[in-house]
DNA sequence: TAGGCCATCTGGTCCT
DNA sequence: AGGACCAGATGGCCTA
């Protein structure tokens, strides 16, 4: 969701640029080390985005990563620019995948996408995919029940028949919404259809969540979150209708929705060394 | 002008 | 050894 067209354009997150920047380094440095690297790196005329086309340099760099930290003492201003030339180079790289990759999260955000709106910003991005992530799960967990209730036959209809409607759920989708609830969501602006609801029912899916007061609102788009948006780990909130409902029914934890400490990512375990 | 957001550089650490 | 990952620092752009 590339909204933010004016600062996306000004500041596009993918250096394009690459192919120019290399070779205006070549013309006005020419690597000849007459420049120190921060200089380089840090001039927006001389940026260089990606030297790996440089064969030169890139040799260099990979031979002068064989030697020690000793010996890269001793390393010429020249062979040191290029080695900080290509670490840099790997390291806006790596930036350059996790905005693609954040740009492919925004775009399947329930956020309204257009040329018109700002682009949601990264943290924003996260937690809206968080309370996403949430919702949906409490809707699946939602249905379930309520498959299992409806041909299963069960006689525990704790409250299929009644039942807030606000939770926003198929169980409540022929109710009229509470007026609390809608009140606190109401990023009316933004629209969202919930995935398992009818148009009807649609909701929007906050940025009010834990830390999230933090976080700006996006320039108008996002209205700041009230004061009475809780913390989620006390219980899900009332972000809106769609949100799961904290009541004591309702209030089922998220088939497993993976916290930061069970993903599976061994950096992460290894990090609590 | 202040503050938010971002890209980039950089040095360090960890993993393969 | 080489690369990935991380966090701090820095500076630019944009909006209120």
């Amino acid at each position: 969701m590339d909204s933010d067209t004016s600062r996306v354009s000004s500041r596009p997150s993918s250096p394009e640029g690459d192919d120019l920047f290399l070779s205006s380094v070549k013309k006005s440095v020419g690597f000849s080390g007459a420049v120190s690297s921060t200089q380089i790196d840090s001039s927006p005329e001389l940026r260089v985005t990606d030297l790996q086309g440089v064969s030169s340099a890139d040799e260099d760099a990979v031979t002068l990563k064989m030697l020690s930290k000793k010996d890269r003492k001793l390393l010429s201003e020249t062979e040191l620019q290029s080695m900080r030339l290509k670490i840099n180079s790997r390291e806006r790289k790596r930036m350059h995948d996790l905005n693609i990759a954040m740009d492919g999260l925004r775009e399947v955000m329930p956020y309204a996408h257009g040329p018109s709106v700002r682009k949601l910003s990264k943290i924003a991005t996260l937690l809206l995919a968080r309370n996403y992530i949430l919702m949906l799960s409490s809707s699946l967990e939602e249905m379930k029940r309520l498959v299992s209730e409806i041909y299963g036959g069960g006689s525990g209809a704790h409250h299929t028949s009644f039942h807030p409607s606000s939770c926003g759920t198929l169980t409540h989708a022929a109710g009229a919404p509470l007026p609390g609830h809608h009140a606190a969501v109401s990023h009316s602006s933004h629209p969202v259809h919930h995935p398992l609801l009818p148009p009807a029912v649609s909701t929007a899916v906050s940025l009010s969540g834990p830390g999230l007061s933090a976080v700006r609102p996006h320039h108008g788009l996002i209205k700041a979150p009230t004061a009475s948006a809780g913390t989620l780990g006390a219980g899900f909130q009332h972000w809106g209708a769609g949100i799961p409902c904290p009541c004591s029914m309702c209030q089922v934890p998220p088939p497993h929705v993976p916290g930061m400490s069970t993903v599976s990512m061994s950096r992460l375990t290894s990090d609590s060394k």
